[in-house]
DNA sequence: TTAAGAAAGGGGACTTTGTCTCACTTTACT
DNA sequence: AGTAAAGTGAGACAAAGTCCCCTTTCTTAA
């Protein structure tokens, strides 16, 4: 877990002006394991910084992302941040919208990739996996509801 | 390639009254390899029928993919309908917007998938793989422009 | 240490546009 | 032919994201 004061030290060395606010921006992205989405990076650090905007939340966001610390992950209706760029899936739950890291299949992403780029005149940058489903919890809760439907 | 009378008899089949509006509109997604967006939709079946809407676009999109026809693809800003269901790998490409299907590799989506099943609590519903890079003739116009920069 | 200039934040309104709704007309199916 | 469903046309709507302007703050160099 990145602590305050390497985060600062990080973003400092990337020519990136430190205030408050982006250290804290930049720390709920980074120690959130859930890619939080705008609105939830909002309210994370209104905690800490009650007269936050949401201007300010975005223009931190794209400095970040372009100084390499995140990654933007469109969604449907509002964008995801990942703090983790390395390749992975992710695991999107349908019911409540959670999206967490795959623990496993990581080489099997760089694999696919490298599958494709041998077989194709694209020019790789990135990819997306995501996997959609239902997460334990929610998998429960709708599981009773469907066995007594009343 | 579905021929329209093979694909109308399929709706009929399914119990989705015919018309010829939501025909073209089922042709053209099923017959056009690149993903065509909500817009491009309209445009294309306009050709046939000018004064169709994008409000019987939608609602008839909504009717093909609760009959498992086509399937969203929700980008950032809009959606885009894929007929290819099976688990496969998209390229899309940042310099056009084009999105296609990677032609191997789907056992490989496949596989992944399975190895996530196998190690998570998760309940597996459908996937989304997409490779972002540069498509061979936006890499071309990219590539004259760096080596020439005025 | 401090002052100046540049950069970032706050506040809030505004824009944009994908998607959907409604009322009315037309059409497909039995 | 009757009826339920679909299409049309216009516009509503929501919400993400952007912009502007003024204030505050960070950085630097003397």
């Amino acid at each position: 877990m990145t602590t305050q004061n390497e985060l600062g030290a990080q973003l400092k060395t990337l020519g990136i002006r430190l205030t408050p606010q982006r250290l804290a921006i930049a720390e709920v992205v980074v120690n959130s394991g859930d890619h939080p989405s705008v609105k939830q990076i909002f309210g994370r650090v209104k905690e800490f910084f009650p007269y936050v905007t949401l201007a300010t939340v975005y223009s931190t966001l794209t400095v970040l992302e372009q100084a390499g610390i995140v990654r933007e992950l469109p969604f449907q209706k509002q964008s995801r941040y990942d703090a983790n760029l390395s390749p992975h899936a992710n695991l999107v739950c349908v019911g409540c919208g959670s999206v967490h890291d795959a623990d496993v299949g990581q080489e099997m992403v760089a694999d696919l990739r490298q599958r494709l780029e041998a077989t194709s005149e694209f020019r790789f940058t990135s990819q997306r996996v995501d996997f959609y489903g239902w997460c334990p919890n929610c998998a429960n809760r709708r599981n009773h509801q469907t066995d007594s439907p009343n």
